[in-house]
DNA sequence: CATTTTACTGTCCCATAGGTCAATTATTGA
DNA sequence: TCAATAATTGACCTATGGGACAGTAAAATG
């Protein structure tokens, strides 16, 4: 057996073009033809790969995801307290190479299809199951339960909210800003001595 | 002259069914001729209103910006105190009739043409600079200056991500929960006697 | 009442997008 | 070496969407 086959190759080319023409275009103008140019094939190749346009840009948004969860995957491993764990999952979060205004609107494009493609809103809801969890079993050693929960909440929607914000307005939000920002919540959010 | 000139009528049933069609059909679904049949008109009439597909949005996306901004000018008028007009703008980004999931999926779909649309990226940008106006001038009378920079940049964060979170999980949050996620922001962001 | 302006419709046109398919060119494995 | 399988292309089809337009109905205005 091949090491790697060529589909899979193939397949991770067509997904990452994708993002990318998303990040450009938007979900209207993005284009198979568009995609497929952007990979330097035609047209032709991307319905061999994928079964329909829906499918690539479902395939683009797991891959994007996955990435950003091997980043945080990364920094957790590296992480021995409950706190470190915390900032792993943050700092993960805003990584230089991901919190860029391009990805965040391929990202946003994306979100917006959310409704009307159950399995996106599938991939959608594994995403925040796996960053509540990780979350809660840090979390869990500074807060009482049910404060947990609310904390999750406010730690997810915060980095959201920072994430669009990247969108509307590229200029004027930093990295570190957003770090900054995160920062403040636990400071005040968290009991005095956790950090 | 007339007291409401026709073509002012015609406009805004054509923005209203715009925004209607973006909640069920996203920006790449929502054609003219659907936004006609929502308004019980022709194709025709919209470009006849509109010069463009473009421009029609951007009304779109302006006037239901205009609602929520009344929306919260209405609340800070009864607000007395700095701290109810802190409440006034969150309670008014949070009404029951607009915090529901369709309403957020036709903003989403707004939101990911900003980056193609100066137009939208303006709106966008007036949006927020009243947001930041109308908080900083509460925030001032619990914080020192540069703090309330960051609050301000932690409450917008925060009522987008719920809002963001609203579209991507329909069920799931409710308007109180949110609520509850804003004043615990403030309780322990604020100075502990604000409230 | 006549004319000019405004409201509105339906048809037409062109471009383009998604998707199918047959034909062509590697690769592979026996 | 040769059949079989996979990779890839480009032509093709069909539908549809945005927009232009000509023409009709309805108002407004003087």
């Amino acid at each position: 057996m091949r090491l790697t086959k060529i589909s899979d190759i193939r397949k991770r080319e067509l997904r990452r073009a994708a993002f990318e023409v998303l990040q450009r275009e938007g979900m209207a103008g993005a284009t198979l033809e568009k995609v497929a140019a952007q990979a330097g094939a035609s047209k032709g190749i991307v319905l061999h790969y994928f079964a329909n346009k829906q499918q690539l840009f479902e395939h683009a948004m797991r891959e994007a995801n996955a990435v950003l969860k091997d980043a945080v995957v990364r920094r957790l491993n590296r992480a021995n307290t409950p706190f470190e764990r915390l900032e792993a999952i943050i700092e993960g979060n805003f990584e230089d190479r991901f919190f860029q205004p391009s990805i965040c609107h391929a990202w946003l494009s994306l979100c917006a299809e959310v409704p009307r493609d159950p399995q996106l809103a599938r991939i959608q809801k594994v995403i925040h199951a796996r960053m509540r969890s990780n979350l809660l079993s840090a979390l869990i050693h500074f807060l009482p339960e049910e404060e947990c929960e609310t904390v999750v909440l406010g730690i997810t929607a915060l980095i959201d909210g920072l994430w669009l914000r990247l969108g509307l307005q590229s200029e004027g939000l930093t990295r570190e800003d957003a770090l900054r920002q995160m920062r403040d919540y636990l400071s005040h959010r968290l009991p005095s001595g956790a950090a």
